[in-house]
DNA sequence: TTTGTGCCCGATACCGTTGCCGGCAACGCT
DNA sequence: AGCGTTGCCGGCAACGGTATCGGGCACAAA
C-alpha cells in the first residue's frame, strides 16, 4: 500500500547504504555532493518524512514540551498561544493538558506526558495544589521544568510570571486618587501565591496613601463568580460598607458587578470596581469595568523561550526569574473624576 | 543514572528472557502465573513504563489523534475538552493546533501532526478553507477523519455537529413570535456551511410565517465583533430599518449591540436581537442577549466516539452522521412579550 | 517406546533511524 | 616505497519494545 517512504527506500533504489542516506539527510558533510543531490532529489520525488518515532527512540528526546495548566480561560489559552508559537519556532511541539483546577488531575496528566516522553514541562500549577513532590520527582531526573503565570516558591525552578504585587498597587492606587475611601478587597483563596502578591500591593498603595487597612474589607473567596457574587452581598450589607472593589480576577469582577447591580448602586458614584486581567468581557458590560491588563501572549512566549534555553544551556538556571509589567486599563467603573479632555467611551 | 527501567532490566534481574518479560506485561496468557508475579512485583518497584515510542513505533501507531480547530474560542475550547474526555477514557491522547482561521497554518499544522505520526485526526474547518486536496491525500493514505462542528460536503467523512437549520429556525421563529417582522441576519462568509444552513432555517421561518425574505436585510459579513458592529450601523441607517437582528454567532450579536446602543436605541422595545452559541458573555451584558445554545461539550465527546469506532470497525463510515439539537436560551434582548407569570432575570 | 499435546519459555527478526567505527581508494609527502 | 591524511562510504549495534516461530519438557494416549 501507500505507505510512506523510508531511509532504506532510497537506498536500495539508489544501491547505496542507509547509512550514507541517513548522512546526506542531515549533517551534509561526509558525503560526496552528487550522492548527496541525488538521495535529497529521490527523497523529495518519494516525499520522505523522517519518522519521528524512530528519530525519537534513538536519540531518546522528542522535541515534545509538556503544557500544563489549570484550565483554558481567556487568560491562560492566550498564554498556549504565545507558548505554542516560540516553541514552534525553534522546531518544538506542544501537548497541553488541563488541570481543572484538580490536584488529582494535574497528577494524571503529568503521569500522562511523561509516558509520552515529552522533553521536558511548561506549568502552571493548579489553585489546589499545595504539595509539588510529583514535580520535584520530575526535575531529579534531570527534566527541566518551567513554572508561569501562578508560582511558587515550593518549586524551585525557573519561571516567568507577571509582577502581580505591582498590579495589585496600581489597581489600588488608581482607586484612592479617584478619591475612594474604604476600599475591600476579593482575594483568592490563601495559599494562591498570584492572590497574596496582588493583596500585597493592595496593602502597599493603602500603606503609601496613609489608609489603615480594615481585615473586614480582605476577602478569601473561590476564584469563581459565583463566589465573588455572594462575597460582595455580604460587603454590601455592612453598616459601613466600602465605597470600592478590587477584585483580584474579572471572574470575581463579573460576580460584584451583578451584586452591585442588585443592590441598584451605580459604579463609579456610589462604589468603585477595577478587575484583573482585562478580559474582553469586561469592555463590553456596562459599565466597562477598568483592569489591569497583563502580557499574555508574551509570558507564553517568554515561557517557551526560557525553557529552549534551558535545553540548550546546561548550568542550573532555577534562579531565573522573568518578571512581566502589567498595565492599568481604566474604564467607567472606577473613573469617579474625569480627565480634564472628555471622558473615554 | 535515574534513568527509567525497561523490559530489559526486569529480565536481567530477574534471569528471564526479554519476551516472557513482555508477555507478562501485556497478554497475560501463555505465562505461568508465578513468573507473571514476579515480573509484575518487580516492575511495580522499578516504577516502569513501557516506552511509548518504541511500542508505537513497532506497532505503527500512536494511540494519537490530531485535532485541527480553526481557533480556541469559548466553544471551540469547550468542545476540544470533550474530545480530551472522550479520548482519554478509550485510552488516546490528543493534539491540538489552531489554525487561526488560515489555510496556510491549517495545512501547515496538518503535516506537523502527520510528521507526529497521529493515528487519524478530528478536523473543524477553517472559514478560510476552500480547497480539501490535503485532507484527501490523507484519506487516500487510509488515514481516519472525522469532521465536526464546521463540515462541508466537499470532505467526505464521517461527521458531527449541530442542526444548523433547526438552530437558525428556532431563533428566528422566536422573534417572529414576539412580534418582530423586518428580521435582518448577519450571516459569516457566504462559503461557510454553518453560516448557510443557520440562514436556511432563517428562510424556512420566514416562509412559514408567510413573510418573504429581503435580501437587503441579508449581510455576509466576517465573523468579527468588528464588522458586524459595522453591518450593524448600515443596516440601522436604512430607511426601512429592521426591527430585528439574527446574528449566527454570539460575537457578531456583540458588535450588533454595540452599534445599537451608539444608535440609542432600546433592546427589546426598538429592536429584537438573538445570537448564537450562548457563551457566557451574553448573559453578562445589559441587556441579556438571547442566544442558540449548542451541546458544545457533547459535540467533542460524540466525534471522538466516532472517531475511535471508525478505527475499530474497518467498514466505511464515511456516511455517518451524528446531528445534535440546538436550544434556545431566552433573555431581555427579544423578549418583547414577557411570559404570563412574571419576568425572567 | 513412540507419538501427540499443551504449557512455558527463549531466540530472533523487526519497526526506522542514528552514531560509531573501520575500510578503502586516492593523493601528497618524506 | 612507505607513510599519514583525507574524502567517501558501508557495516553494525543500538534505542525499547512486539510478534512469530519453534523448542524443551511433562504428561497422557497409542
Amino acid at each position: 500500500m501507500n505507505r510512506p517512504a523510508t531511509i532504506k527506500d532510497i537506498a536500495r533504489k539508489l544501491n547505496i547504504s542507509i547509512s550514507t542516506v541517513s548522512r546526506a539527510l542531515r549533517n551534509a558533510s561526509d558525503v560526496n555532493s552528487d550522492t548527496k543531490n541525488a538521495v535529497l532529489a529521490l527523497s523529495e520525488e518519494l516525499n520522505y518524512q523522517p519518522n519521528k518515532l524512530a528519530v525519537s527512540l534513538r536519540q531518546n528526546q522528542t522535541h515534545t514540551i509538556g503544557v500544563i495548566v489549570p484550565n483554558l480561560d481567556y487568560v491562560i489559552a492566550t498564554m498556549v498561544k504565545g507558548i505554542d508559537e516560540a516553541a514552534l519556532e525553534a522546531g518544538y511541539t506542544v501537548m497541553v493538558c488541563q488541570s481543572n483546577e484538580s490536584f488529582g488531575r494535574e497528577i494524571l496528566n503529568t503521569r500522562r506526558l511523561l509516558d509520552s516522553l515529552v522533553d521536558g514541562f511548561i506549568i502552571s500549577v493548579s489553585s489546589e495544589t499545595k504539595s509539588f513532590e510529583h514535580f520535584k520527582k520530575i526535575q531529579e531526573r534531570n527534566i527541566p521544568i518551567v513554572v508561569f503565570d501562578r508560582i511558587t516558591p515550593a518549586l524551585v525552578a525557573p519561571s516567568v510570571r507577571l509582577d502581580n504585587e505591582e498590579g495589585g498597587f496600581i489597581a489600588t492606587e488608581h482607586l484612592l486618587e479617584q478619591g475612594y475611601k474604604r476600599i475591600a478587597i476579593l482575594a483568592g483563596p490563601e495559599n494562591l501565591g498570584i492572590s497574596n502578591s496582588r493583596m500585597d500591593g493592595y496593602l502597599n498603595a493603602l500603606k503609601k496613601y496613609k489608609i489603615k487597612s480594615d481585615n473586614n474589607l480582605i476577602i478569601h473567596c473561590d476564584f469563581n463568580q459565583d463566589y465573588a457574587f455572594f462575597a460582595t452581598q455580604e460587603l454590601l450589607a455592612m453598616k459601613k460598607r466600602p465605597d470600592a472593589i478590587f477584585t483580584i480576577s474579572d471572574r470575581m469582577a463579573i460576580g460584584a458587578m451583578l451584586a452591585i447591580k442588585q443592590k441598584g448602586l451605580k459604579m463609579p458614584q456610589d462604589i468603585g470596581l477595577v478587575g484583573f486581567n482585562n478580559e474582553p468581557v469586561v469592555g463590553l458590560v456596562t459599565p466597562g469595568i477598568s483592569s489591569v491588563e497583563m502580557p499574555c501572549f508574551e509570558i507564553g512566549k517568554v515561557a517557551a523561550k526560557l525553557f529552549i534555553e534551558t535545553m540548550y544551556h546546561n548550568e542550573d538556571m532555577s534562579n531565573v526569574e522573568k518578571i512581566l509589567k502589567p498595565k492599568l486599563i481604566i474604564r467607567e467603573s472606577s473613573q469617579r473624576i474625569l480627565p480634564a479632555t472628555r471622558r473615554l467611551r
